[in-house]
RNA sequence: GCCCUCGUAGCUCAGCUGGACAGAGCAUCGGACUUCUAAUCCGACGGUCGCAGGUUCGAAUCCUGCCGGGGGCACCA
């Protein structure tokens, strides 16, 4: 499928979209004119393909019962459709309503034949920052970064696929006290080992040569006193720009980096150092933006701190508790950096939303930014700013996730934990993989299980990292959608053209009843997709694609494809043997999940 | 103390812009493999939707108050 989206592809419209016009249209005819634009509340339905419930609300205000107006919708819905809807009137007023088997195929033939599946570009026009990951400069990766990561990327892949213009932004923790520390650290020990050239142990050891540097230099500043005002003058040097202290500092990020893409690349995600945006880089801008909040009066001087207050934001002895631009000392905090941020992204990027994919513990932070800077004027009604927050992962028994021995859990060792895990499960069942496609598969798989664990519960709450659980391949996991679709190739590849070909689709012909399901089903992959653009709540997605796999393991149990009494079935299910693995797999990519050929 | 957030089956979670009997996975029990890959499917068991009020024809869903868990609240990010 073309991730790029192309606005003359035109979107084909769900079912269900069609079958709310109608409703729509026939409850036009029925209501008086101030009534006539009211929702119809159609939805899908487990007694026929959709339910229209609008009449039981409606009735009360024209004065009717709720039966004999949903008579009159569903008589003026029978007369405008010409009996190509199903309308049958139930309970205290509920419409059922069945599509004709001939429109379920040719939706199937319609998303089939289109690159990208029907799905439309809401989004289009839409210039969109996503911030997400924002590691900090000389220490590892953990899991505290695993979420904002995986849900930044989501979000960012699929806005992107609903039209919008999106500007990934990683703001890496660069600038700070830490450096000076690591630099004077360098400078007295010119044989220290940091580099991932120093290192021998591979790929996955990159990330923890600077995380050793960090920790000694951290040490010896706790210890040593004489240190200790070594690496704070250091500071001041580097933040005064000092030129030999600035190429140390480079070599710093450089590295980190480097070691980050480490892995951005073994989770899959979209990240480079093109989205690199450290906080350094806002620098220039504070003392503008300081004197900008300060003219304007939005800031104001109290106990020598440049501050923003805010009506019921208090503290715990009931003061007002404000959002510190510049501390008394002189010096900006991540709030100024914030702020700078907002303006810069609004000004000079022409950005329209601002998305920042970080925890929920930061919620009264971004309140109070939010709110500066629409005192500033930077956010108005065509600007929005969204905290993206979300829980914590915690370990075992829902306790705080820590190492056995209680320090922090490096990224790296999770991910790769997961994917040993995938591969020693993947080796228990019967497979005909050769030894590097079940490397591929394990790493596939294993990345994908925590991808999918993380983005399938709601991202407000917190969740517990269970191993056992993501890896188990049963049940609502990725390895399960994943497992699906390769017994979809399995089907296509042993077509004479391997699948290649789409099916051609006979609209007259038979529809079972699971055939029936997986293909109203698939044609909800577009409606979901824009609901999560705008919820961003990437979960629904998944419940989403769970619920697709399944539809599909039903069909598959039901209905031979290759076997078919007939040719004509026979390409019907194969079109939907396509349609299905084109939408998982889109689905799956679009939450940064591969979807391996064979399993 | 104030603010935010969560509380649904034994466990892990959906459902929360109100709609018909509250769903899924795991676990447990019982079935289905000379297969289009059983990494699967079918069935059974299992719930005072934290508690109490309110709004509504209708509340897990909206409002209020409690109870319980987590988090945040002046110069760290």
């Amino acid at each position: 499928m073309s991730p790029v989206p192309s606005p003359v592809s035109p979107d084909v419209r769900s079912l269900e979209d069609v079958t709310r016009d109608a409703v729509a249209r026939a409850m036009g005819a029925v209501l008086p004119p101030e009534l006539a634009d009211a929702d119809p509340v159609v939805r899908r339905s487990d007694r026929a393909d959709f339910q229209a419930n609008a009449a039981l609300s409606l009735a009360k205000k024209i004065g009717a019962k709720p039966r004999e107006l949903a008579e009159s919708i569903a008589t003026a819905l029978r007369e405008q459709t010409g009996g190509q809807l199903g309308v049958e009137l139930a309970g205290p007023g509920f419409l059922n309503l069945t599509v004709t088997d001939g429109a379920v195929w040719s939706q199937v033939a319609a998303r089939l034949a289109d690159d990208r599946l029907g799905v439309g570009t809401p989004q289009l026009g839409r210039r969109t920052v996503v911030e997400y990951s924002s590691p900090n400069i000389a220490k590892e990766m953990h899991v505290g970064h695993l979420r904002t990561t995986i849900i930044g990327d989501a979000l960012a892949r699929l806005l992107e696929n609903q039209g919008a213009e999106v500007i990934r932004q990683n703001h890496l923790g660069d600038w700070g006290t830490q450096f000076g520390m690591l630099i004077q650290y360098l400078d007295d020990h010119p044989d220290a080992k940091w580099r991932a050239e120093d290192l021998d142990d591979g790929d996955l050891g990159t990330v923890s040569a600077l995380d050793g540097l960090y920790k000694l230099a951290r040490a010896q500043f706790d210890a040593d006193a004489g240190f200790a005002d070594r690496a704070r003058r250091r500071v001041v040097t580097l933040q005064a720009g000092d030129e030999a202290t600035l190429a140390v500092w480079r070599e710093l990020v450089a590295e980190s980096e480097k070691a980050f893409q480490v892995i951005y690349d073994y989770l899959g995600v979209s990240l480079t150092t093109e989205h690199s945006a450290g906080e350094s880089s806002y620098n220039q801008y504070l003392d503008g933006v300081a004197a900008e909040l300060e003219q304007a009066g939005v800031a104001v001087i109290s106990d020598g701190a440049l501050c923003v207050f805010f009506d019921g934001i208090t503290g715990a002895d009931g003061s007002p508790v404000p959002l510190i631009v510049r501390k008394s000392d002189g010096g900006y905090g991540y709030a100024a950096t914030d702020l700078a941020t907002i303006r810069y992204r609004i000004r000079d990027l022409k950005i329209n939303r601002l998305l920042y994919v970080v925890g929920s513990p930061q919620a009264l932070h971004f309140r109070m930014v939010f709110e500066t800077a629409r005192r500033m004027g930077w956010l108005t009604d065509e600007v929005e700013a969204v905290h993206v927050g979300f829980g914590n992962v915690l370990g075992p028994g829902g306790k705080p996730f820590k190492t056995r021995a209680g320090g922090t859990v490096r990224l790296i060792e999770l991910l790769d934990s997961a994917v040993q895990r995938a591969r020693a499960e993947i080796e228990t069942k019967p497979h005909t993989l050769s030894p590097e496609e079940l490397e591929t598969v394990a790493h596939q798989a294993g990345i994908g299980a925590v991808k999918y664990a993380d983005l399938s519960t709601s991202r407000t709450k917190d969740y517990t990292f269970d191993l056992d659980r993501m890896v188990s391949f049963n049940g609502n996991t990725g390895v399960y959608l994943q497992y699906a679709n390769t017994r979809i190739r399995s089907i296509l590849r042993k077509l004479p053209d391997g699948g290649e070909e789409r099916s051609k689709v006979s609209v007259d012909g038979p529809l079972a009843p699971s055939e029936r399901a997986l293909a109203l089903l698939n044609d909800q992959f577009a409606p979901t997709l824009t609901e999560v653009a705008e919820t961003l709540e990437p979960h629904r997605l998944c419940g989403y694609l769970f619920s697709l796999a399944k539809a599909f393991t039903e069909f598959y149990e039901a209905c031979p494809v290759l076997t078919a009494e007939t040719d004509e079935l026979r390409a019907n299910r194969v079109a939907l043997c396509q349609l299905t693995g084109a939408t998982l797999t889109e689905g799956l990519r679009l939450l940064g999940i591969p979807s391996p050929e064979r399993m």
